[in-house]
DNA sequence: GGCCAGGTTCGCT
DNA sequence: AGCGAACATGGC
């Protein structure tokens, strides 16, 4: 098996300012680096891009500072054709969301004083986003009431197992499988790889769905919040979690919150509930102060905690 | 080894 | 409508 001849070609992306790479990149890896599917290390992100079926590797990197952003992208692939670098940068644009002015938000958290220390100590972080909507469906199927540490492990195992895939100076990334590669696999095919009997279903179900043609997920990024939270819990396996999930971390919207997400539920407990474990009920009432901004706030809650800057936070007994 | 982990559906009262 | 069981795996 030799490998194909690779090109290389490279843009320049200008974010709407302020605009912390690091901060950014850090999050869409979980802060641990190498993380299986995608990589930041010593500054620079790679990823596998899947543009209409060709994939391409991307190399992103900060040139620039919070203030004055520029992101330098390097591509590597097969074919590197106009089509193809207009819709790489898209999707770089989409997934580190270098269009969103976060200006409307901060002017929310400067008037309030839980949130404010927090936004000036990761000023410029966005919350990144999921390439497409069936990987963040199957992503979201996955994680449901298993650990995150687990789910990334099947993801992983599931992206190795039917992902086409591309080596680049002796890395192989995986892209996402295509629904129809995971509607062959069938329901025994995803159990095979260690998913429980009724995900397999839900994840075979949409799959067969989406390959079928009966339904269009990528539609979903025209509507609104409430459509997005109605189309997908009428799939079998979605349920209000999940919906919002994806509108948090695949739909860029900016008021997102899964008020049934148990880390979120503990997370507003330790915060500001006196350590105490909020309910889902509770969570939703308490969110309603950030709202129409609930996924950057929780965001950059969940951001101070996993990169280890707890002291941003308020100090509560 | 047992318990739990960033839920959802189904089948009971 | 509301409640409990089943679910597969990896980490602690």
């Amino acid at each position: 098996m030799t490998e194909p001849i690779i090109h290389c070609a490279s843009f320049t992306i200008e974010p709407v300012p302020p605009y912390d790479f690091h901060l950014t990149a850090d999050y869409a890896t979980h802060f641990t680096g190498r993380y299986l599917w995608e990589f930041y290390e010593d500054g620079m992100y790679r990823c596998v891009l899947d543009i209409d079926g060709t994939l391409v590797v991307a190399a992103v990197r900060s040139e620039g500072t919070v203030n004055s952003p520029r992101l330098e992208v390097e591509l590597s692939g097969p074919t590197l054709g106009e089509t193809i670098l207009i819709e790489a940068r898209r999707k770089i644009e989409w997934i580190f969301q270098t269009n969103v002015d976060l200006a409307p938000f901060y002017r929310m958290t400067d008037a309030d004083p839980f949130l404010k220390p927090l936004a000036e100590s990761h000023r410029g972080f966005h919350v990144p986003q999921g390439p497409s909507v069936f990987e963040g469906l199957v992503s979201a199927i996955l994680g449901q009431q298993i650990s995150g540490q687990v789910a990334r492990t099947l993801r992983a195992l599931l992206m190795e197992s039917y992902g086409e895939s591309i080596t680049v100076d002796g890395v192989t990334y995986y892209a996402f499988p295509h629904p129809e590669v995971l509607a062959a696999a069938g329901v025994e095919g995803l159990r095979d790889k260690k998913n429980s009997g009724r995900k397999s279903e839900y994840i075979a179900g949409i799959a067969e769905k989406l390959a079928s043609g009966e339904i269009d997920l990528e539609g979903l990024y025209d509507k609104t919040d409430d459509e997005v939270i109605e189309t997908l819990t009428a799939l079998r396996g979605v349920g209000i979690w999940s919906a919002h999930w994806l509108l948090v971390r695949t739909l860029g919207r900016p008021d997102g919150f899964p008020h049934g997400d148990l880390a979120l539920q503990k997370t507003l407990g330790d915060v500001a509930n006196g350590g105490v474990r909020m309910t889902g009920e509770e969570a939703l009432e308490y969110s309603l102060r950030w709202s129409p901004f609930r996924t950057y706030a929780t965001s950059y809650i969940f951001g101070a905690i996993r990169s280890g800057r707890q002291s941003d936070l308020p100090q509560q007994d």
